[in-house]
DNA sequence: GTTTTTACTTGCAAAATGCAAGTCCTCGTG
DNA sequence: CACGAGGACTTGCATTTTGCAAGTAAAAAC
């Protein structure tokens, strides 16, 4: 509830993305199931960031809602519950890319990472592809 | 003021580039100014989506700051400003591709924009360099 | 010299965020 | 089977950010 759908739809294919995950967060979350593997609620809480409990909470919701993610009972652990990419949630691997890549080429603090993101850029369909299928990159 | 810098910087590329435009606003100017050809406070200020005036004023501050933007005198006319997108600002052209491609595969209700989409995709590095010299597309 | 344009500020109500502290099952153990 | 611990969330505020409406300042136009 509490409906935040098309509430600044204008038609523009980029603010259809916005309302979905255009806030601080929700990408963060995607992230953390793509490229970390993040799977139950306890492993987003304690992604690289912080989030808080309340916020992770609604944001799982809106992204359910918005189809990006699924919730399922663990069948190996009745008090814990999977989360999982959808096929549109994993077919924003490209956007991922593309913002670490872009934060690769203009953060000039972004030592860390090069390694990584070189490895992206000198295969970018095959990370792709590997962050489709859950392989973490 | 109020700096807002690395506030929630991880190290992580996606984290960086959140900080800068993950908010409701900050890649719709990005748009308006790359695909839209908007110069001017006045033009940002009617787009698309109806940002309301003190939101957009301390966006294009941070969008300033962050280096994605410059803010000129215009030589003809006194009062008024014109806006650039500086090379990093325009190096973004990707992601606003990859968003708006996905949006189009995913957006049900993405009919107006399937042609403009399709073409794009259709040559995406094409588009991507037109965007990067300010031609719309 | 008065009115318009252009680019912003300012004030304030409403909404979103963030932190800490519960709550409600379920599982593991004695 | 009582009991503590684990896992997934709510709930209650204080703080921050957003959003609308109105106001200001300086250059242009008339």
């Amino acid at each position: 509830m509490t409906q935040s759908r098309s509430k600044y739809d204008s038609g523009c294919p980029v603010a259809y993305a916005l309302d979905i995950f255009g806030d601080r967060w929700s990408l963060l979350v995607i992230r953390d199931m793509a490229v970390k593997g993040a799977r139950t609620y306890g492993e987003l809480l304690a992604g690289w960031e912080g989030i808080s409990t309340n916020i992770l909470a609604q944001r799982l919701k809106q992204l359910e809602a918005a189809g990006i993610v699924t919730k399922a009972k663990d069948p190996d652990n009745g008090r814990s519950y999977v989360y999982a990419l959808t096929e549109k949630g994993r077919d924003l691997a490209p956007v991922l890319i593309e913002i670490a890549l872009w934060s690769g080429r203009h953060n000039p603090a972004a030592h860390a990472m090069t390694g990584f993101l070189d490895k992206i850029e000198a295969d970018r369909q095959g990370a792709e592809a590997r962050m489709r299928a859950g392989e973490l990159p």
